[in-house]
RNA sequence: GGAGGAGUAGCGAAGAGGUCAUAACGCGGCGCACUCGAAAUGCGUUUACCAGCAAUGGUACGCGGGUUCGAAUCCCGCCUCCUCCGCCA
């Protein structure tokens, strides 16, 4: 959730920043007659640019109700603290006659039918602040001025690369075939127990799955200094909304028939609501948090898309970087995290490159987001493998999380809050299987997991 | 699931229709004094949120209703925790 104050004393940044966001329709008369005297170009992101050029005139339909909402809520508050405050009045003059045994009875007179008014008036500022909260709910977060202006992941900006995709000097396969022949994935009876978009690992498959998943933690919390928790998977709805995944995408959850109980989509909902509504030391700021949890996703509106494989489950395993920090330290804190997530790629010797994510391809939440993206030599590109992302204080706002010096006098304010998978388990799995196959479809198991594997060399 | 008990500041806890909600009292935190320094001691200070330029005003005693001129206090419903029983990994 933004800061109302912060929108309303800067009504242009707001509005660029939600056009930025993609909440500008080209189509809008006002938006099409400014594309229009400025050459209406062909590619969207050029028209994107000409709208936040032009950000005072452009019109960002979804947000104009915010403003009058605001204005009338504002008033309500004033006319019913008004009232409040004269009652408060009344009933303490009551009091002291009382107890001075003067005669009061004469103040009752007209009492209680102020009192119904102001329950009345309360109960109108109520309806009238829960329509603000909701759209105010639905706005994204601002993006932060190094965000690339874009449409989609055309408009990605690669940050950095690291190691070099192997020549394989075969036909290398993919991790379903290879997984296959090894006899360690299963799709076809994970569709009999559950359906499409599950798979079973089995033998060295699933310990592997294990391994991925010990080592990623030891490094986080030997190496990095996170501390490990282990977190619920079914949260109730006030948690999704703190981290922003509602109100607005419960398409994308699975939620528990007859109970606000829902399954996790990721461990950063469980994680970060950890310290909401609460109060942290300064001195305890950056608090570093790990976590490993299964994670799950409806999919709805991806049908077709990564169908072949384990890319796109309804549920993996996935181990979570998470950060509380003081505002003016989470831009420094999000490299440390990003890099924190790339060393166990390093350390797997598994090639990757860093994008930084446009302004429309980002999360809802999020202020600025780094995918790391693995080599996949089976499809001769880089695929998202982790997420990194400073969400500033917009998921702070919304759970309540602050934090406070220790002096007489000191002011609470909203931590920022940060996470990234540090990595996706079952994608960091498959990406083994395809850069670490030989031509025979053995699979070399990286140095660092073979302690965890019993000193397994391959999978064969 | 059944029976009891409890939920008030960071913690413990008083308050039992109005004059005791910033909320007694104790602990803790912060500042100062004393000290070479520390401990001990003494003094001061320490809730959050909302509206407002400010002065100031408002809200909050687990949550939601009700009774009343007035509710932390009385009544109803719910939630959470504790104890016992049942069931269970």
């Amino acid at each position: 959730m933004l800061d109302i104050k912060w929108i309303r004393s800067n009504p242009e940044l707001f509005k660029a920043a939600m056009i930025k966001r993609g909440l500008a329709a080209f189509d809008h008369p006002t938006n099409k007659a400014i594309l229009e005297k400025n050459g209406n170009p062909e590619e969207p992101v050029k028209k994107m640019a000409i709208l936040l050029e032009h950000a005072s005139e452009a019109v960002v339909e979804k947000i104009l109700p915010l403003e009058d909402l605001d204005k009338k809520r504002r008033e309500m508050i004033a006319e019913v603290e008004k009232l409040q405050a004269e009652r408060n009045t009344a009933n303490k003059e009551i009091a002291r006659k009382k107890a001075a045994k003067e005669p009061c009875e004469d103040l009752f007179a007209g009492m209680k039918q102020m009192s119904n008014k102001i329950k009345e008036l309360e109960k109108a500022l109520e309806e009238q602040d829960s329509q603000f909260t909701e759209l105010l709910m639905n706005i994204p977060n601002a993006p932060h001025e190094s965000v690339p202006l874009g449409f989609d992941d055309k408009s990605n900006v690669e940050v950095k690369r690291w190691g070099t995709p192997k020549e394989y000097g075969f036909e290398v396969k993919d991790h379903v075939d290879l997984g296959a022949n090894l006899g360690i994935l299963d799709f076809d009876r994970a569709a009999k127990i559950s359906g499409a978009r599950f798979s079973i690992l089995t033998g060295n498959g699933a310990r592997m799955e294990r391994a991925i998943m010990n080592f990623m933690l030891d490094t986080h919390t030997q190496k990095h200094g996170y501390r490990e928790v282990e977190p619920p998977v079914i949260v109730n709805s006030s948690s999704l909304k703190g981290t922003g995944q509602l109100p607005k995408f419960k398409e994308d959850l699975f939620k528990l028939e007859g109970y606000d109980y829902w399954l996790i989509p990721t461990a950063e909902v469980p994680v970060t609501n950890y310290y909401a509504q609460e109060i942290l030391k300064e001195s305890d700021l950056p608090i570093k948090l790990t976590a490993y949890t299964p994670c799950f996703r409806s999919e709805a509106g991806s049908y077709g898309k990564d169908t072949r494989g384990m890319i796109r489950q309804h549920q993996f395993d996935k181990v979570e970087l998470v950060k509380f920090t003081k505002p003016e330290d989470s831009y420094k804190e999000l490299e440390l995290l990003r890099d924190d997530a790339e060393d166990i790629l390093r350390l797997l010797g598994l090639p990757y490159r860093v994008v930084c994510l446009s302004s429309m391809d980002m999360g809802f939440s999020a202020a600025k987001t780094f995918d790391l993206e693995v080599w996949l030599p089976s499809q001769k590109m880089y695929r998202e493998i982790s997420s990194c992302s400073n969400f500033e204080d917009f998921q702070a706002r919304r759970a309540g999380i602050r934090y406070k010096g220790s002096e007489a006098k000191a002011k609470t304010n909203l931590v920022h809050t940060l996470n990234g998978s540090g990595l996706a388990i079952g994608r960091t799995w498959l990406a083994i299987l395809e850069n670490y196959q030989d031509e025979g479809g053995r699979i070399y198991i990286p140095d660092v997991l073979q302690p965890y594997m019993g000193g397994l060399t391959h999978l064969e």
